[in-house]
DNA sequence: ACATTCTTCGTGTGCGCACACTTTTTATGT
DNA sequence: ACATAAAAAGTGTGCGCACACGAAGAATGT
């Protein structure tokens, strides 16, 4: 192991002009400057993180800007507590999280959520870029005050961020696509459940639409789905309605898509006898999905692996914040296919995490 | 954030005290020892690694026992590499880990390995324990010089393991069942492959096949599958002619089952015209493997993640050792799916790490 | 009564680094 | 040539913990 201590030595200078060039400090001249650095490169040294967290004291913020959750909406859950993980991992090493939460369906309170990341004062920021327009009005500012940040679950392009952490969408779609072939006979119909923020500013799921319908083009030359609108889900009555509708136009109809994470919503809307003869593909481990997949209602569900997103991008930028480890620029987690036997094992770590934190 | 120094001075004693009982190293009196433990377990005091691994300065030595593995017989690569990681994350943290390989299909090469492991002087163990007798008796040295050891990938019962680290075959090879229905008619009939090493001791081979025949039996109230028995895969022509034969002999087989990681010697053995009306599904990523999902010749793969196996086991073993972070004792890890379209990102972190470190 | 051993506890140093403070060296002005 | 400022480099302290060492008191033996 090199120290300081041996660079110091071995440059004939004190340990406090090394600690200068490693920190960019100046007031070292030219000409040591450069035969410390090449001592350091020869010598392959590198600051030790664990020495290095004991002397700081909490020298690095990360602030977290991410919708919040409810016991009915829990999808912000599962990264909330992967970051929380994180959080307990690195608090030792002179990190700290705060972590801000907005109402993801209206972009004030986003814009407001931004304005008070400022006053946590981060060396790092990562967030859910929901609204294109404050969103660059954001970054901007962070750009302007040199604060890194990443983005989470949800991408943007044209932003200098230092990458974004997620699935890719398409292919998840994609892969939706095969597994609703699967199961179908080749001259089935499937439905694809639109609801109203679907359409304009949600790229995430009609990217997912996008990969789902090239599947089909794909293999069998042809649109494989018809398209319905649902204005609200909630409604279950009229969204009872809307597809029993469909149902009957469609005799051929033996799937239905559902590009969201509520694809429970369609299953406790329909009575068991129209569920039965119905392939269901969703998207995401909602608790209320997950029941479904137990029951055997839903046959398969994509997962995003959230908790790992959150989990990950907290230590990704804690490696670049202590260890200088610039990540790769876009960090695809695994497609992860559930079933209901394997859901119990897909689950684990976040479940082991939930009962650690409770028990405390 | 609490400190020894505010625990020594609520307890009205020296820090060297509280030392003393957080270390059991004796030398305290009973009653002090209690007040102390009180106060630790009031304030939720824990010891700061990070401090504790700059003053201890390499005081864990982890020490694994596991396979070899080469360019033909890569299943141990990713685990290895996983470790690897592991390794490269702890080192600052005063976590040394040493790596010895054995000849997986010699017992003697095993034990030969083991007792290599003692020269190493390890705090804690990680090992394979393929071979039982061999097992009983390293594993009995270890627990009377009270060092802990946990099991990767094969598990084994009866011991005093501080735990393992794998998958559940038995699910494994049940939803192997359940994805190899989905491909077939319900009449279909499946070629179940045996080799000889899987017969007697290899306890994971064996509960695949047990949990894929309990998918059908629970399903479908039958046994599906013929078992066919292929003393060596690597002899393409003979592994062809058994094959061809048994396919001859009963046309209904439509399906291949293969609970080892050679379905790829399976595919390679049999012409293209024969594959492509088969449903192979077989288990882990090795290269040979993948190959076949990327071509389409086999449509499933159940894996096994390994890379994470290697990873999570030392990292739990050095929470053990460093923050006393007892583990469950069972880790699942989850049981992916993997087809040509999410194989790509079921890699990436191992993929990633290996850029890596090859760049250095 | 005193020496000896054992039990119980306090003290001091260093791990590698960050950063404030101080000192020495060099450049600049008159 | 000298004073002064600016640049360059050295010194010291503390982060929280582990552990060796030593000190004080109690128990035991002669």
């Amino acid at each position: 192991m090199v120290r300081i201590k041996d660079i110091a030595k071995e440059a004939k200078v004190s340990e406090g002009t090394v600690d200068r060039v490693l920190h960019n400090r100046g007031g070292v001249s030219k000409t040591t400057e450069a035969r410390i650095k090449k001592i350091i490169s020869d010598k392959k040294f590198s600051i030790n993180p664990v020495a290095s967290a004991l002397a700081m004291k909490n020298k690095y913020t990360i602030t977290v800007l991410m919708p919040e959750f409810s016991e009915e909406d829990a999808f912000w859950k599962s990264p909330y507590l992967g970051i929380l993980k994180a959080t307990n991992e690195l608090q030792n090493l002179g990190v700290t999280v705060h972590i801000i939460h907005f109402n993801q369906y209206k972009a004030q309170s986003y814009e407001q959520a931004s304005q008070k990341v400022y006053k946590t004062n981060p060396t790092a920021v990562l967030l859910v870029p929901l609204f294109r327009k404050e969103t660059n009005q954001f970054v901007q500012e962070l750009d302007k005050l040199d604060i890194p940040y990443a983005f989470l679950n949800v991408n943007m392009d044209g932003f200098n961020n230092l990458f974004f952490i997620g699935q890719d969408s398409y292919t998840a779609g994609y892969l939706a696509g095969k597994l609703s072939a699967l199961s179908l006979k080749p001259q089935s119909k499937i439905l694809l459940i639109q609801t109203r923020d679907n359409i304009d500013n949600n790229t995430t799921i009609s990217k997912r639409i996008e990969g789902f319908t090239s599947y089909f083009k794909d293999v069998y030359s042809k649109a494989p789905s018809i398209i319905l609108k649902i204005e609200n889900l909630d409604d279950k009555k009229g969204t009872e309605q809307s597809i029993r509708t469909q149902l009957s136009n469609t005799p051929a109809i033996e799937g239905i898509f559902v590009p969201s994470s509520r694809a429970s919503a369609i299953v406790t809307s329909l009575p068991k006898t129209v569920i039965e003869k119905l392939s269901i593909i969703g998207f995401d481990t909602t608790p209320q999905n997950t029941q479904c997949l137990k029951e055997g209602t839903i046959p398969f569900l994509i997962s995003q692996k959230t908790f790992d997103q959150g989990l990950e991008a907290i230590r990704l930028l804690a490696d670049y914040l202590t260890a200088k480890k610039t990540p790769v620029k876009k960090v695809y987690l695994p497609i992860d296919i559930l079933t209901k036997e394997n859901l119990a094992y897909n689950e684990g770590s976040q479940y082991h995490f939930e009962r650690e934190v409770s028990l405390s």
